[in-house]
DNA sequence: TATATTTGCATCGTGAACGATATAATTATC
DNA sequence: GATAATTATATCGTTCACGATGCAAATATA
């Protein structure tokens, strides 16, 4: 058996494992707003900032726009965002909140801190979380560099 | 618009972006021995440990069986496993590996080491690097705790 | 100003994930 | 030993992700 294709000595398999379990455990608090966590992430680059084109709002969440595009329309026939041609390129799809999308940053304000109840763990706490933090968006920035064309 | 809903303070995004992301950066070097990265898990799981039921394989990988039943299906049509009927219970499905699948240890042994280029970052290094693995193996435990019936 | 290239978004196909539900085999209870 | 409860896996429907490809609008080049 080789060492390094133990699970144990898996970076990748221990992140992997940690984003679902967590979007699992947002999973009841999103589906009361009616959102999946997907969408919900959408939301939250829209509630920073209203009226944005597909490829803004894709590049924020590091996702391509064949994957964003029907998650939008999901949305948009559920009624929290609308869809617009962009006046000044016609190529551009402007993304905009509808009254009941911008209404839902209300509802959606307590979800943090109802999960930050399910992370609670010896290991991530206030001291601790901004270093791991600063580690994650250096993988991140890292990663998404050496993915480029 | 309110601080506990941007972006850069989601523990869950950098997580969810950073496995997404991961799991791009191997897909180059999977496709070449034939995997997708969810069956690469599976296969290493089976490294470990020859001949396992369904229900041993998908609660290692924290996965629902549901998830990986057409998983296995696709790796038993790509000839990388067997499924079999278990003797001594008749609901249960051993799976093993082929010698095709035995055989595709050797070749994907390099794979950790090719793919540790692509996450070389100031903030993950031999030292800081078992810190990091514990507080992920921590927050794991605690929300696959929290999420059980 | 024609033509070529680039850009922004959409469509299509495949493979996960997962909730809900179904089915068959085993075990427990009466 | 018949019936109920449990366990192991599978099926179904919906929603992502993403590579490959298509198309139309905008821009660059000849």
């Amino acid at each position: 058996m080789k060492e390094q294709l133990k699970l144990e000595n898996q970076l990748c398999f221990r992140l992997y494992t940690a984003s679902r379990l967590i979007t699992q455990a947002y999973h009841p608090y999103l589906t009361k707003i009616g959102l999946t966590y997907p969408q919900y992430l959408v939301m939250m680059v829209l509630w920073e900032q209203d009226g944005q084109p597909v490829n803004d709002i894709a590049r924020r969440l590091y996702l391509e726009t064949n994957t964003v595009t029907p998650l939008l329309k999901r949305m948009e026939a559920e009624d929290f965002i609308t869809r617009k041609k962009g006046k000044d390129d016609g190529r551009k799809v402007i993304v905009s909140l509808t009254p009941k999308g911008k209404a839902l940053e209300e509802q959606a304000s307590c979800i943090p801190f109802e999960m930050s109840g399910a992370v609670a763990c010896r290991s991530i706490t206030e001291e601790t979380a901004p270093e791991l933090y600063r580690t994650m968006d250096d993988l991140i920035e890292t990663l998404s560099r050496s993915l480029l064309p």
